[in-house]
DNA sequence: ACAAGCCATTTGTATGATGACCCTATGTCG
DNA sequence: CGACATAGGGTCATCATACAAATGGCTTGT
């Protein structure tokens, strides 16, 4: 009874459902979008029912318009009302279960989280497209280093020394080899969080990380090789600052150095984040596994 | 052919199944198991078999061993590999999608999400249980809050700069009437935290704020009303510190204030979980919906 | 060589059945 | 009357099956 053309969800997800069963005249016309796939990019992650579902039930939850505690429609009033099986109900409130969004309770029902606690703080990539978005976490990021990077002066142990050593070593032979040190980089910074012996600095910037080094800022800045060479220089000398500040375990001198190093790094994504607004697309490069 | 007893994934979640049909015995049985539940306390979330599989594979992901990109094996093979049925693979692939681990293509399989940003970063409020966690995570909110200070100083509209002093001001009242202004003081710091313009400050203020009040600590600070009085006076001048300097749009100040607030806090929550440690247990306290 | 059609595999969706669990009402016996 | 066991209905959990939709590889015809 479900099988039918008129559903609450998802009626038709893109513009087009063929109802014939001529099966040769269909495969020509899939071997036909499927050149056009491969062709321009990917169409975006189309959603199905399931996916629709939990998207909606999120909203819903997030938005407040259902209270904490709260009890969810059972499965089948779920269904009914959006006409979709329940099998798709159960995959969706499985999703929002895996966020903490909900809990469920067989033979009483699903429940909207009453500990908030569960719920995840997390970013989503999508809402990272213009540049001062990425700026905005590049803001989170900073202020959290800073503060690590006191701790880590305060706390830091010989073997942490060690390994921010050997980070900045890296970084160096990096840029004599003429690379852009991008994840050298990063480990030299992740060695940093991890000396504040505090195990969310480091998981955070992990997070982080995936972030802030957008694919295309690497290319642009690694427009002219004289220029880059100078600027690394330039940022492994903040580099060093930092390391002996942590070194001599002065926490308001390693503070001060981070926060040198990080808002001289916003700056530069600043000016680099306008010179991609005047260039708008033309880098819509693919990398596929 | 898969109604029997040894599964591969939780053949027995509560160490007890009965086989038998007579319903009247069981009945008894569940009247006894139900008095037993109601007398101790819960007895932790008996994961089912979506949320155990769906573990286990967000644990293999997790740790690498199945690498970005890789596919995963058909939900026919997870099927017959854990012995659960594939409403139950699905259910907790959906999860994973839902988490950011897994993408599925029709027709194509689940593969290991190649764009790790999507990987949400969470804190488990199980993994909260000592005192020492819990400073942590406040650290976390302090080095976010002292860069937010700074922050709101440059940025504060004069809108916000309202929000905050009315958020003064209602502490002010709630200190005057004996209350604890606990929820008065989250209101001022994301009004601080607001003013930065910055959306993910608030935003992380908002998902840390449930791990930074533990009930717990409540109680315990209000066990003097006189010390808790003269104690929320002097939270009270800092707070007017942090305010005048962001209303002076001093940023080095505002994060100074800042600075001298929240270390003070967080000496006050390790001198509270020194005192929760030696008290041990006895607060079992429970609050059902 | 290349395009079209065919087919196996895999995920997506629907449906029915059964078990387990929770709550409430009802009956039974002291 | 009251405490307890029992019965019933509602709900989630799991299983099984069937079909639809999408993909990729294989075959075949030209």
């Amino acid at each position: 009874m479900n099988t039918g053309e008129n559903r609450a969800i998802a009626p038709c997800k893109r513009g087009l459902r063929y109802n014939t069963d001529r099966r040769g005249y269909l495969d020509g016309w899939r071997a036909f979008v499927k050149k056009i796939r491969n062709i321009s990019l990917t169409l975006g992650p189309t959603l199905n029912r399931t996916q629709e579902l939990a998207q909606r039930l999120s909203a819903e939850i997030r938005s407040g318009r259902l209270l904490p505690g709260s009890r969810l429609p059972t499965e089948q009033e779920l269904s009914v009302a959006t006409g979709v099986s329940r099998t798709v109900v159960r995959e969706a409130v499985a999703a929002l279960r895996a966020d903490g969004l909900v809990i469920t309770r067989q033979g009483l029902g699903a429940f909207v989280a009453s500990d908030v606690q569960r719920w995840p703080f997390r970013i989503d990539p999508s809402e990272l497209k213009s540049g001062s978005d990425v700026l905005q976490v590049l803001e989170l990021r900073m202020s959290l280093e800073i503060e690590a990077s006191g701790l880590a002066a305060e706390r830091r142990s010989g073997e942490d020394l060690v390994r921010i050593k050997a980070a900045l070593g890296a970084i160096e032979t990096e840029i004599e080899r003429g690379g852009n040190a991008v994840d050298a980089d990063f480990k030299f910074h992740l060695a940093i969080f991890r000396s504040s012996q505090n195990r969310y600095f480091p998981q955070f910037l992990e997070f982080l990380g995936n972030f802030i080094i957008p694919r295309q800022m690497i290319n642009v800045v690694s427009e002219s090789d004289r220029q880059r060479g100078q600027y690394l220089r330039r940022i492994q000398a903040e580099h060093v600052a930092i390391f002996e500040a942590i070194q001599a375990q002065n926490a308001a001198a390693a503070r001060k150095a981070a926060r040198r190093h990080l808002s001289h790094s916003l700056h530069r994504y600043q000016e680099i984040a306008a010179r991609i607004a005047r260039a708008s697309e033309g880098a819509a490069v693919r990398e596929d596994a």
